[in-house]
RNA sequence: GGAGAGGUGGGUGAGUGGCUGAAACCAGCGGUUUGCUAAACCGCCGUACGCUGUUAAGGUGUACCGAGGGUUCAAAUCCCUCCCUCUCCGCCA
């Protein structure tokens, strides 16, 4: 969410910001409705000033035995129009809400303008595509053919898109997750193992609600959300709280599984484990200062590249265009992992910095040394990795002509095992 | 799930309709005293929003005592709903 002082101070900032994330803007009825909202509070707080002071005076003849009740009286009309004014100044407060909560993230003036994901920048590459003599095969026939993940039963067990990881598979996403968490640790996140279902408050404060419902799956008789990231349930974590400056930034780690509906994906897309509604993830969530965010922002990406220059899998980094960014982020990175077999880039990691978009709906402040007041924090995450793309990735670039998978030797003091026949 | 108790400022904790935005104490900040530390003493010490002020300092008003409603001229205080915590019982990985 935005300051309404900044979009009422600096509407065409705004206004240009939005224009480049391809999105309408509604600015012109919120400042109608903030006027509203400032005349009415005006009206209501006058004559609330006026029932106070009579108020007291009412107290004091009643207790010097006076009679008050012409005063009374007088005051039953003071406090209808204070009702009427209350209740419209409701009304046009909801709708502010409501429309302030559709409003998108302004881009960073870094961010580069355009509209698809074609303008996206690759900033970075890093390794050996491929050197193999033999065709490579895609993730898919060679988990069939080994039999260690099970679309078919996880199909009938849940649906599409709910895989069985059986024997090796299954321990291989159990060393990445201990590695990912590991590496965290070791670079100063605290680990964090959250709830997975979260309630409404947390899904408006990290921007779930209501710009993206519908990737949600809900529990609607306990009105609770199912994570899509660990993103939601971390960010909440310190919802309504507000650090001493010296505390941060706060950095932590958190794996879950995640879930997303992904309603309208389909096709290649979505083959083997390009795609799931449940998935495993490793997220790294930070808590900064307002002055280090961008940095932070770097060192959060570089969290995340090491992770995939350990594994020893080609990667490459782009810095995402306006119009491809999506709705709460300033800035954004996002990690693809080369996939050989599919001859095929694959999401892996997004790293974002989100300013005060998240910590205004959450109500995350610090005190600052320097003024003494209390401002919003900066929020920043990214994924640290998710796994299924990362096991696909294993399997298609470490794929031997017979159809094997060679485990990576990070990995191996994990699995115990190295290869996966 | 059943029965009971409770949720007040950073903390402890007073406060059952008007003089309470809230005592007192602790912590914190500033100062006096002091060779230094400690102690003592004095002062300050919530947040949001509105108006005003040069996007300042400040001034002024409103709201907030778990959340949301209600009663009343007036609510931390009375009533209702919900949430959370604690104790006991039941159930259970």
């Amino acid at each position: 969410m935005l300051d309404i002082k900044v979009i009422r101070e600096q509407t065409e900032l705004v206004k240009n910001g939005i224009k480049a994330k391809n999105a309408d803007d509604n600015i012109d009825a919120i400042l109608a409705l903030d006027n509203q909202r400032r005349t009415l509070i005006g009206e209501g707080e006058t004559l609330k000033a006026k029932r106070n002071e009579v108020s007291a005076k009412v107290g004091q003849m009643k207790k010097s035995g006076e009679d008050a009740s012409s005063v009374i009286e007088e005051m039953n009309s003071v406090k209808t129009r204070i009702q009427l004014i209350d209740e419209g100044l409701k009304s046009v407060e909801e709708k502010l809400e409501e429309l302030l909560l559709t409003v998108p993230n302004i881009p960073h003036p870094s961010v580069p303008i355009g509209r698809t994901p074609d303008d996206n920048q690759t900033i970075f590459e890093w390794g050996e595509k491929s050197k193999n003599d033999f065709e490579l095969k895609p993730h898919w026939d060679i988990t069939n053919k080994l039999g260690i993940i099970d679309f078919d039963r996880g199909s009938k067990v849940a649906g599409a898109g709910f895989p069985f990881y059986v024997g090796k598979a299954a321990i291989l996403q159990r060393a990445l997750i201990n590695f990912f968490l590991d590496q965290a640790g070791e670079h100063g996140y605290t680990e964090l193992q959250a709830p997975i279902v979260v309630n409404k408050d947390s899904a408006r404060g990290t921007g779930q609600i209501p710009d993206k419902e519908d990737m949600m799956y809900v529990a609607t008789k306990d009105e609770l959300y199912m994570i899509p990231t660990a993103e939601v349930p971390v960010t909440n974590f310190h919802r309504k709280e507000t650090f001493e400056e010296k505390e941060l930034p706060i950095k932590y780690a958190g794996y879950t599984p995640c879930f997303r509906r992904e309603a309208g994906s389909y096709g290649k897309d979505v083959r083997g484990l390009n795609r799931l509604h449940q998935f495993d993830k490793v997220e790294l969530v930070k808590f900064v200062h307002p002055s280090t965010s961008y940095d932070e922002l770097e060192s959060l990406r570089g969290d995340a590249e090491r992770l995939l220059q350990l594994l020893g899998l080609p990667y490459r980094v782009l810095l995402m265009c306006t119009g491809d960014m999506g709705f709460t982020q300033t800035k954004k990175y996002d990690l693809e992992v080369w996939a050989a077999g599919q001859q095929k880039w694959l999401e892996v990691s997004s790293c974002s910095n989100f300013e005060t978009f998240q910590a205004r709906r959450m109500n995350i402040k610090f005190k600052s040394r320097e003024t003494g007041k209390q401002e919003f924090i900066h929020t920043l995450n990214g994924s640290g990795l998710a796994l299924p793309r990362i096991v696909a990735a294993i399997i298609e670039n470490n794929q031997t002509p017979e159809g094997k998978v060679i485990v990576p030797k990070v990995l191996q003091q994990y699995t115990k095992f190295s290869v996966i026949e």
